[in-house]
DNA sequence: ATGAACCCTCATCCTACTAGAGGGTCAAGG
DNA sequence: CCTTGACCCTCTAGTAGGATGAGGGTTCAT
């Protein structure tokens, strides 16, 4: 199958595919006579684990490493289950800044009645750095 | 002031605070004979309004607009309002998403109990798109 | 044979900085 | 007077993860 189809069947990019195979997380596939890409079950498989890895959040570095570790079916899943922990807390973390963020910007903005710029909170809150847990 | 003391007062590093300049954000400070850069109490205030504004998550571009209305006070601070609720908007759009990856990551490696890749869980599921809302 | 749909490479851009090379300035100590 | 160290300067390039566009070639149906 050629570029388009198999990012139709992934859901990637046509132009994502060619930056992973730039990157090396996928093998150059074989090319036709037009010098069109030309992928096989392989790649298929390949790129749908990318980009599911990917819809999970993880970076392509930790996609490399599980690409790495999903190759070895003799190896320890240890390591993985430790990238998949570290995510978890990673998105924990970014969970908590958010809700945080959220809580700060709605106090700070959430009920402004002013009308002109030099009586409204937000700005007012900005410019003097008022009181905040930031 | 010079930078490294601007800098420290703010929170924001060296570097940062000459990319703002460069970015247009700020005005050029005068320069001493040694051809450094000092700056004023004007300048720190609106560092200082660029950090709050970058710390409460506003892109650059947002904080762009946020200095063009703090500028001119007899303005209307409707667009401030929108801009705001926008970004709550945002945020909530993030805690969406990062609240149902997460469950997605628990779910498909919350509890792996094998010892090789062979039967791990994770990698299975990554494999072979398992079941999941994704 | 021609037009549409598809593909190619290569270069540049995006956000918001960060890091590094290679140098200049300035005040204090010896 | 010289050196040392802290500070500053400009300029370039790099980061993640692609997106976009220019300028072309290929394939296939009509």
């Amino acid at each position: 199958m050629k570029i388009g189809a198999i990012a139709k069947q992934t859901g990637l990019k046509i132009e994502t595919i060619r930056f992973y195979e730039a990157e090396g997380l996928i093998e150059p596939p074989t090319r036709s006579g037009g010098n069109y890409r030309l992928y096989g079950q392989t790649h298929l498989d390949r790129l749908s684990f990318i980009k599911r890895s990917r819809d999970l959040g993880f970076t392509l570095d930790q996609v490399r490493d599980l690409l790495r570790l999903a190759d070895n079916p003799r190896g320890s899943c240890e390591e993985v289950d430790s990238i998949v922990a570290l995510h978890i807390d990673e998105i924990d973390h970014k969970l908590a800044d958010l809700t945080a963020l959220r809580s700060e910007v709605v106090r700070w903005g959430g009920d402004c009645e002013a009308t002109t710029i030099a009586e409204c909170k937000v700005i007012d809150a900005l410019s003097s750095g008022a009181p905040g847990r930031l």
